[in-house]
Parts: C-alpha cells; structure tokens; sequence
DNA sequence: ATATGACCCATGTGTAGTAATGGTACAACA
DNA sequence: TGTTGTACCATTACTACACATGGGTCATAT
C-alpha cells in the first residue's frame, strides 16, 4: 500500500488519507479483512502526527470502510468497496443545498442564513 | 419614537435598529402609513454611520415592515403590524434545525457539515 | 514490557465571514 | 440646489473555526 502524503497540496492531510485508503480499497490493492497499519506506525511512517491518521480512521470507520477492534488493530470493513462508493458529503451538500435554495427563494440573507446556522450548531446539548 | 442604540451591547446595532422599529410598530407609537426618518438624518441623530441604518431600512422593507419610495422617504408598510409578528429568523432556524438534526442522526461531523454548508453559500453565482 | 485504539489537556496558524466605518456617485424628484 | 434611496469603491477590528501539532493517560490485550 503506497500512501503520499502532499504537504504542499491545499487538502487537509486526513482528507488525502483517507481518499487514498479508499482508493486502495477500490482497485484492489487492499483486500476486504485485511489488517491495516496502526495509528502510530503509519503516522511515524507518513511523517503525520498520530491525532491526524487517527482523525481519519475515525472517519473512515463511520463510514463503515474500515472497522477498529481495539488493542487488535484496525481492518478493512468486510463491505468496504460497497461503502467507498457512498458518498455521504455529497448527499449532506445536495440536502444542505436544497434548504438553502427555499430560503434565497423567500429572500433571505446570505448573512441571516450563516447567523442562524451559527446558532443551530452552537444551540445542541451533548 | 423614542430609539436607544447600545454601542457596548454584542447585538449588532442594524438589528437593534430593527429590533427597535418593530416593537414601536407593534406597541403603536408609529401608525402604518406614517413617514419616517430618512436614512441620512436618522442616523445622525444616532450618530451611526448611513450604512448601517440603510441595512436595518433593507432588511425591514424585506419583510414589509416598512416601504421606502425612492425620493419621497419611507414609509410604515400599512400590513406592517401583521408583519412584524411573521419572524422570518424563527422559520429559517427552524427549518436549518431539522435539516441538520437529520444529519447529526446519520453521525456526520459538525466539521463536515460546516465544511458543506461553506460549500453550498460559496457556490452560487451572482 | 509492549502495543492497540481512544481520550484528555493544550497551542499555533491560517482562513473566512460579520459588522461597521468612510468616501463618492447616481437618477428621480421638489 | 437640496433631498431621497441606492449603488459602488474601500478598510479596520473582531470572531469563529479548521487543521495540525504536542504531551499525557487509560484499559485492554499479547
């Protein structure tokens, strides 16, 4: 499994690591099962903090394309290559997209519409 | 009509502005039809800069409070009772709410929704 | 002992958006 | 000429957040 990291590229680390973890998973080059290299040892590997790798496994395991056993490691999800493909940021911007396309309809504004999402996001008890 | 502006309050002043006309509507120290302050003297007489009361006259005519006809000034909109009390902010947060909470139920970050949300406002053209 | 994933504390940097300010200019009227 | 609302140019201060980094700790297992 070759991984490049791009330092230099304006895509977070964790995004460029988990697309070419999916990418893997897609053509083959990691199967369905297999274990994946610890947290650490791909951060010592990639030269990436181990909160960085560790973001994007987190990620990925919600996604279901890997799955995390504790102290025995990480594998690839059983139905990763089905779950690679769904793409769950694009259904929350065509969904985000379409609530925020009711209200320009009705006039509201760009700013009204980022104030009142500000307060939806900070207003949540957990 | 009596309008206090709080410069150390954290609410912005075009809402306290707002804020202020609609409950003078409302509480009938402005009749609908009545003139009021054009853009430049009230906010002389605030000692706000013309902006910033021309946002709040904006945002209010938006909502029918109010009705400005070009060089004659502006006007208390005659439905502007019944429209003070359709709070336009109540449905948009209402509405964003739901839409989010969906999201959060399918566990997708705060970080992702923002992240989309920017997508969404940034991607329009005008 | 050693390794795993997961959690807490925290800092620094860069970006983006809001709010408010200022100046200038315009067409439509009295 | 003076006033109306409106539009454009711009800057400043402030806030919020993402990203990445670092240190430390924990239970669970081999």
């Amino acid at each position: 499994m070759e991984i490049i990291i791009d330092i230099d590229n304006s895509v977070p680390l964790f995004a460029q690591l988990m697309t070419q973890i999916k990418e893997a998973v897609l053509r083959d080059r990691i199967s369905p099962g297999a274990a994946l290299p610890s947290i650490r040892q791909l951060a010592n590997d990639l030269e990436l903090n181990n909160k960085t790798v560790a973001k994007a496994y987190r990620l990925l395991e919600r996604d279901s394309v890997i799955q995390t056993k504790g102290y025995r490691g990480t594998f690839v999800h059983p139905d990763a290559k089905v779950n690679c493909t769904v793409d769950l940021n694009e259904w929350v911007t065509t969904k985000l997209g379409e609530t925020i396309a009711a209200f320009r309809e009705s006039s509201v504004t760009d700013s009204e519409i980022r104030i009142a999402f500000g307060n939806v996001m900070n207003s949540r008890n957990n």
